[in-house]
RNA sequence: GCGCCCGUAGUGAAAAGGACAUCACGAGGGUCUCCGGAACCCUAAGUCCAGGUUCGAUUCCUGGCGGGCGCACCA
C-alpha cells in the first residue's frame, strides 16, 4: 500500500462508473476545498453536456455506484456537482507516515530529473563594488531554485556570472595609483574606499575619467601591468564576495564570469557573419530582430569595436551548453531584463542552436524599502548585522517563554537572515515588494522565524515527552481531524516540490511549509503526547516526527536553518 | 509615444477556468494550570472599472484606469 494508491482508486473507481479513462479521471480531480468535504473531487461538469444531465445527478449516480466498491477509500459522496471521496484515515495515515519516516530526509524527494543537467545563472554581481542588496534577491531565489532541482533528481550547476570585467576596473585602478598604497589592493574595505574618492575627485576631473578608460584599453589590449592589477583586484573582490555568500549559505558550482569570455566573443561575432546575420547600423554591429518581433536591435559591437553584454552571454550560453552537456539555462535575473534575455534567446536560436528555446528568464520584482537604520541604499552586510540586532532585540523584548540559550547571538543571526529570506520567497517571484523589517522579523505571522519556531515546538516535544520515539508504532489511534490534516499536508510535500519546480517558483514551497505550521499548532493542544497512554503517545510522535522532517527539508530547501532549539 | 509586467479586505499574500474567494498581520472580542503562550477560537472587512467567451471567470479575451520596468553602443 503507497501514497499513490488511494487517489489511484479514487481515480479508478470514478472511471469505471462515469465509463472514462482512468487517466483521464486522475487528470481531473481535485481536492475539495474543506477537509471535511472529503480528500479528492470529481467535478462532473463535463460530463453535463455529454450525458445531457445536470451535473449534481451525475454525480449522486456515480457515488452510489462508487460507494459499494471501494478498498482504500471510505465513502463517496455527492456534493453539488462534485463526488467528493474519502480516504480510510487510518490506513492512509499508515501509508504516508511509514513512507514519510522511512525516508527520512530525502522524503519528498524524486528522481523526476534523474539524467538531465540544469545550469542555473544567479547573484551575478558586479564585484568591483560591495555586494549591493540589488543582487540579493537573485542570490536567493536562485538559491532555492538549485536545491529545489536538486531535490527533483537534476544535476544542477550553480553558476556566477561574476561582473569582473569593465571601466568599473579602470576607475578602481586610478583611485588605487593617484590616491592609495600599493597594498590597499589587498584589502576590499580600502578599495571600497578609494573606489568612493575616485568618484568625488573625477567630478571635478574628466582627466581622471580618462585616465580610467585608459587603464581599461590597456586591459583590453592585454598589457600585463593593467593585468596584473585587474586581477589582484579582481581577487581581493572575490574572496570577499565568497565570505558573504558563506554567511548566507550560498554555493557555486562555477565562477566563469565576464572575464572568462573575453576571448570567446570573437567566434560569436563570425558566426554572425557566416549565418549572414550581422549588419553595420550607425558605426554599430548589430543583428535586427524586427523579424521576430523585437523592436529593438541586437548589439553585437560598438562603433568603436568592443563588445557588449548581450555577445558575451551568447558565448556563456554556448560555453555552457557544450561543457556542461545541460539541457537548459535558467537565467535568475530582474524583470527589467526581460527584453535582453528575449535579445540573447533570440539570437541563440538565430545562430542555430536548437536548444534556445530550453533557456529561461527566472525574472522577479523589484524589492523597496530595504534600508538599515541608518538609511540610503546600503550593502548587504550591514544588512545582515541590522537583521542579527533586530532579531536579537525581538527575541529579548518579545518572547515571553523563551528558552535560556548560550548561543544568543548564533541564533539570532540565523533568524536574521531566515527573515530576509522568507520575506523575499514567500512572495511570488514576479511581484515587487517593499520590504518591511517588522513584518519580516516578528515570530507572529507568516514569516521565516514563525516556521524555525514550529520546527523548534516539535524539537521540544520530542526532547520533553520522556519517551523514546518508536518509528513502528501503531498509527491506529490518529483519529482527530487535526492529525488526518496533518497527515494530508505530509503527503503533499513530494508534489509541492515538483511544482515549485514547474513554475519556477519557490513561494509555493514557502507557502506550503507556513500550512504546515498552521497545522502543526491548531492541533498542538489537542494532539498532546506528554501524560498519554503510550499507544497514542507513539502514534502522535511518529506524526510530529514526520512534520518535523518535512519542515526541516523545506527549510533546508529555501536556504533557512532549523534548529532544535532558539 | 511604443513594448513587457503587476492590480484580490487597512496591510502582506493564496486560489491549473470550479463548490460559500483562503490565510496571515493589524483591529475588536474570547479560551486554556500551556510537552515551548513563539498557541488556539470567534467577529468585522475584499477580486480596479466596462464589456466579452463559458454551464461556471480573481483566473482567459478586448478596451479603459492606476502602478512598475524597459525601449542600440552601460551591465
Amino acid at each position: 500500500m503507497r501514497v499513490e494508491d488511494f487517489r489511484g482508486e479514487a481515480a479508478r473507481v470514478i472511471a469505471r462508473h462515469a465509463e472514462l479513462e482512468s487517466d483521464a479521471v486522475e487528470r481531473m480531480l481535485t481536492v475539495p476545498p474543506k477537509p471535511d468535504m472529503g480528500d479528492f473531487a470529481f467535478p462532473c461538469f463535463t460530463l453535463a453536456k455529454k450525458l445531457r444531465k445536470a451535473p449534481p445527478a451525475i454525480a449522486k449516480e456515480i457515488a452510489e455506484k462508487a460507494a459499494g466498491d471501494l478498498e482504500l477509500l471510505r465513502g463517496a459522496q455527492a456534493l453539488g456537482g462534485y463526488v467528493n471521496l474519502s480516504v480510510d484515515r487510518t490506513r492512509y495515515a499508515e501509508a504516508v507516515l511509514r513512507e514519510a519516516v522511512s525516508a527520512g530526509e530525502a522524503y519528498g524527494c524524486s528522481r523526476d530529473g534523474a539524467g538531465h543537467t540544469i545550469a542555473i545563472d544567479y547573484s551575478s554581481p558586479n564585484i568591483a563594488k560591495p555586494f549591493h542588496v540589488g543582487h540579493l534577491r537573485s542570490t536567493i531565489i536562485g538559491g532555492a531554485l538549485v536545491r529545489i532541482f536538486e531535490a527533483l533528481g537534476y544535476k544542477v550547476v550553480g553558476i556566477n556570472h561574476v561582473g569582473d570585467w569593465g571601466t568599473q576596473f579602470g576607475r578602481q585602478i586610478v583611485g588605487l595609483k593617484r590616491f592609495g598604497r600599493p597594498e590597499d589592493a589587498d584589502d576590499l574595505m580600502s578599495l571600497n574606499r578609494l573606489y568612493v574618492k575616485f568618484h568625488e575627485e573625477a567630478d571635478g576631473a574628466p582627466e581622471l575619467v580618462e585616465e580610467a578608460r585608459e587603464w581599461f584599453r590597456r586591459q583590453e589590449a592585454g598589457d600585463e601591468v593593467a593585468l596584473a592589477l585587474w586581477r589582484r583586484i579582481r581577487d581581493t573582490s572575490l574572496d570577499y564576495f565568497k565570505r558573504i555568500y558563506e554567511r548566507l549559505g550560498v554555493r557555486f558550482d562555477s565562477y566563469t564570469g565576464e572575464s572568462f569570455f573575453n576571448d570567446k566573443m570573437d567566434a560569436v561575432i563570425e558566426e554572425a557573419h557566416a549565418k549572414g546575420l550581422a549588419t553595420v547600423s550607425e558605426g554599430a554591429l548589430i543583428i535586427d530582430l524586427s523579424a521576430e518581433g523585437i523592436d529593438t536591435p541586437a548589439l553585437l559591437e560598438k562603433a568603436d569595436g568592443t563588445t557588449l553584454y548581450l555577445t558575451r552571454d551568447v558565448a556563456a550560453a554556448r560555453y555552457r551548453h557544450d561543457t556542461y552537456g545541460c539541457d537548459r539555462i535558467v537565467y535568475v535575473v530582474a524583470s527589467g531584463q526581460s527584453l535582453h534575455f528575449r535579445q540573447l534567446f533570440t539570437v541563440l536560436k538565430l545562430l542555430g542552436h536548437p536548444w534556445a528555446k530550453d533557456c529561461v528568464h527566472v525574472n522577479f520584482g523589484l524589492v523597496q524599502g530595504m534600508s538599515t537604520r541608518k538609511g540610503n541604499v546600503i550593502y548587504l552586510e550591514e544588512l545582515l548585522d541590522e537583521a542579527r540586532e533586530r532579531a536579537l532585540a525581538y527575541m529579548r523584548g518579545e518572547i515571553e517563554k523563551r528558552l535560556v540559550l548560550e548561543d544568543e547571538e548564533t541564533v539570532a543571526e540565523a533568524v536574521g537572515i531566515a527573515a530576509i529570506f522568507f520575506a523575499d520567497l514567500s512572495k511570488q517571484r514576479i511581484k515587487d515588494y517593499r520590504f518591511d523589517w517588522d513584518l519580516a522579523i516578528s515570530f507572529d505571522g507568516d514569516t521565516g522565524p514563525y516556521l524555525m519556531s514550529a520546527h523548534a515546538r516539535i524539537a521540544g516535544i520530542l526532547r520533553n515527552c520522556g519517551l523514546d520515539p518508536d518509528p513502528d508504532a501503531d498509527v491506529a489511534p490518529l483519529v482527530e481531524p487535526e492529525a488526518h490534516r496533518l497527515v494530508s499536508l505530509v503527503a503533499r510535500y513530494p508534489d509541492v516540490l515538483r511544482e515549485a519546480g514547474r513554475l519556477y517558483e519557490p513561494s509555493v514551497l514557502a507557502n506550503y511549509l507556513l500550512e504546515l505550521a498552521r497545522g502543526l499548532h491548531a492541533s498542538y493542544a489537542v494532539l498532546r503526547v506528554k501524560g498519554e497512554d503510550a499507544g497514542k503517545a507513539q502514534a502522535r510522535l511518529l506524526l510530529f516526527t514526520a512534520v518535523k522532517q518535512v519542515l526541516h527539508s523545506g527549510l533546508t530547501i529555501l536556504g533557512i536553518q532549523s534548529l532544535e532549539r532558539m
